[in-house]
DNA sequence: AAGTGGTCTAGACCACGGG
DNA sequence: CCGTGGTCTAGACCACTTC
């Protein structure tokens, strides 16, 4: 038999994967736990902070124990009918987001800022040197639910609609096409990431010890890198598709 | 200032950033902790217990606390210079894992197991139907690195190498298009899921809290889906890479 | 035998949220 | 004000590794 934290972590795992205690419920306070398994403070908070790091429950201090929300959201990163459909990308995430019952919402922001050199090796332009960020914040049933920060070279950006503070309803992939920029490709790098910076933290409202997922999108014309988008989510809140080869004949959706 | 557990966290953290514990090295014992910090035992476990969900430290019962390999390997899920080369993917995968100076090892095994829900959904065959699985647990520099499932619809299967209990040189993804079953395109799911089952922690040899990172291909022919992998691997340990469209004029690596 | 991390007890004080 | 989770102290025993 287990020790005692892995036997209280195990019976209230049950408890919420049998539905007993259901997605909002509270949990047993810390002292009816003590109680019930006459066990002193250390198992119990140690349980507790199992199903916390499995993303299970959260903690509100002074209020309690609350079961999480557990439906991650499925993004088609790369999908065969969206490519012959000409849909932009916002309507795309839009639509999705629809689709599985969800309310979406995003606030923008434009900055210029000198790139970091992350962002500079992937745009392959000089550390340090201009380029423009939009940044989007996405929520999910009014919860955010992830970062993304888009990053365009200035030389391109400037004097289109790019600098915009605001949504540009067409997208900025048609943006670019109109200024000559035809995307061909892109490499899109996938990379689960421990906790996150704390400015991350407070963005996403993310509980310490919740990893992330960066999905960084590199996109290329025939000549050169015009964007990098990169997305930050909870990693527990999300899953990625990527749809590739001729799938026409294949449209049922894989659980 | 913050509270004493973090600021205990965030020295250690700084000394494995800036290199004076290098990985492998062993951190300070908890009664040399205390004795720094005049602290008890909680706040000092609390620390490592934090650093060791951020995957910097592993925690060796009886021998002492180690500064872990930070080194993810990057592997090319999807490459346009792959497709268009006719390489199969087991030696994609090994000659990937040569490029950044890694030894990859691989240990195979065949079973015939009823399908699981999640196999049955995907692979289109009732549930508790016969798949055939092969099982390729992968180590990389002598450590287990992903365990990776692979299931074919037994009528499929039956008659060709996909029964053979060892590797199969030329892949089995040409073994099926011999049989007629060729591929046209696949699914790929990303998933990161929060602490593995203890079977899972076992074969990658995993310390508790530490997450995962699903990648589920289901190829299709024409007609159905003929094959799912399924691979497990260590969250911090990994970066995929998606390369979609025409990239031959760009064939840099991001960093 | 000595030292290590893993588990557990029994207390304490605090900040914060809600009646 | 009271109950909650967050932090911390000061002990204890254990299994295991290493010498």
């Amino acid at each position: 038999m287990p020790v005692l934290h892995e036997r209280i972590a195990a019976d209230l795992r049950s408890l919420i994967h049998d539905g007993t205690l259901a997605a909002g419920d509270r949990l047993p306070t810390e002292q009816d736990l003590m109680a019930q398994y006459r066990a002193s403070r250390t198992p119990v908070r140690q349980a507790l902070q199992t199903l916390a790091n499995e993303g299970l429950i959260d903690t509100a201090t002074s209020r309690g124990t609350f079961v999480r929300e557990q439906r991650p959201l499925t993004l088609h990163a790369a999908r065969y009918e969206r490519e012959h459909r000409e849909e932009s990308p916002a309507d795309a995430y839009r639509s999705e987001l629809l689709a599985q019952g969800r309310a979406a919402g995003q606030t923008f922001e434009m900055r210029i800022v000198p790139a970091s050199e992350a962002v500079a090796s992937r745009l392959r332009v000089a550390e340090q040197s201009l380029v423009v960020q939009r940044r989007c914040i996405r929520t999910v049933d009014a919860r955010p639910s992830s970062v993304q920060d888009s990053y365009y070279p200035y030389d391109i950006a400037d004097g289109t609609e790019i600098l915009s503070p605001n949504d540009v309803k067409r997208g900025i992939i048609a943006v670019l096409a109109e200024e000559g920029h035809v995307e061909v490709g892109y490499v899109d790098e996938i990379r689960p990431r421990m906790p996150p910076q704390d400015d991350e933290r407070r963005l996403l409202q993310l509980g310490p010890g919740v990893p992330v997922l960066d999905q960084i999108r590199t996109a290329y014309t025939a000549q050169r890198p015009v964007r990098l988008t990169w997305n930050v989510w909870a990693a527990d809140g999300i899953r990625l598709v990527y749809e590739l080869g001729d799938l026409r004949a294949m449209h049922d959706e894989p659980r």
